[in-house]
DNA sequence: AACTATTTATAAGA
DNA sequence: TTCTTATAAATAGTT
């Protein structure tokens, strides 16, 4: 910085390199003093040369492990901080999120149109519309569902139901015989212990097994009861 | 430093104390980096200002709290080391004076005499006499003591014996009125459970009691068996 | 934050 | 290492 400016990059001569480390050493130390007394301030430096030489400058009314100390809990709080601003703007914009959905769902709903515009309401409308005729279409699309589950339905009934009345002649001559022929199947013991009101039972236990299989089995539930 | 040199000494007026600050803040972590850079060093700075504001600086290639183990570590060396330079100096003062105690001692004892001077020799010749009238002395003195502690020993016994000659005649007219008469002293009662044979008795008991009170007792009673 | 007259720091040489 | 010195850089006071 005197006798021609010099570049800031590493000094590759091993004793210039030296030379510069000590004389500038002093400088910056001196400078370091200099804040330490003018501005009331303390300053730790910590300096370890390329040749693994230690040194440091600590202001006088300070020691290096107190200021290091209080680093490293101004460190602890900045990041808590940090931590905390990061979760506090999520939660801001969940809470943006959640009031817009709300409120498109009001709109959807015919609620607070008033301060939607003209095109948005447009807009609104044709996506109603369009999702309107998919729900229709869902909807009929279901019912023949329903349909061809009834049919099937209705035509297991009548099959168990001619069974049944193929089976009840030959019990009046043996019963024993009647009971051996089902092979210890459940819903046709149920049948028989009810006394051959086979219909009433089979209406019964889908809606006994629903409580253990959840919402699946409504439909068919349904089906049965009408 | 510039528009009129100024004192290094506290900045009174408060804000111009924080301006400065924030530019020499600036300076020193320039330099500070200029010097990274440069000289291939690591630096760390560590400053709070005077209103508890805080800064950092460190080298790209490192982290301040590694530049500070190695700071402590470093530290604990030199102490370390200081420490056994001290005891090491110790030790060889203990050794040197050591040294020249058996000197002295061996000159005292007429050996080693060759390297001494005339005068020393002359010294330690008028020392030794003086040493030995002093010793000469201590032994009458030690002398006189046990002979007059003899003499006071076989007083005591001669009064003993003459005590028990004493006691002796009455035991065999009324053993019970001799009882009496002792009031309870222990010696007695042993002489009496001894059937008479008080000499005995006393013999035993001192040494007895030297189990206990220790070395204290040994005169009396080499004296009772002599 | 920008300016600038000065002081300070310091690179190169001895 | 220390001194010298020409010059670059830092910065105190001011705007």
């Amino acid at each position: 910085m005197t006798r021609g400016k010099i570049q800031i990059k590493r000094i590759e001569n091993s004793t210039n390199r030296q030379v510069t480390y000590s004389k500038r050493r002093n400088g910056l130390f001196k400078k370091a003093n200099e804040l330490t007394v003018l501005c009331d301030a303390k300053v730790s430096i910590i300096m370890i040369s390329s040749t693994d030489k230690f040194h440091e400058y600590i202001s006088p009314s300070a020691s290096t492990k107190q200021l290091f100390d209080l680093y490293q809990n101004t460190l602890r709080i900045d990041l808590w901080s940090s931590h905390y601003e990061k979760m506090q703007e999520h939660l801001k914009k969940l809470k943006e999120i959640n009031r817009s959905l709300r409120k498109e769902i009001r709109q959807r709903m015919g609620e607070s149109l008033n301060d939607v515009s003209f095109e948005d309401l447009s807009q609104l409308k044709q996506d109603m519309e369009s999702s309107v005729k998919t729900i229709r279409e869902r909807k009929y699309k279901a019912l023949s569902n329903q349909i061809d589950t009834q049919k099937k339905k209705v035509r297991n009934v009548e099959e168990i139901h001619r069974g049944l009345l193929h089976e009840f002649d030959p019990i009046g001559e043996d019963p024993q015989y009647g009971l051996v022929d089902n092979g210890g199947d459940y819903d046709s013991v149920i049948t028989y212990a009810n006394g051959g009101r086979g219909i009433l039972a089979l209406r019964l236990q889908p809606n006994y097994n629903n409580l253990h299989s959840g919402a699946g089995s409504d439909l068919t539930t349904f089906a049965l009861l009408e």
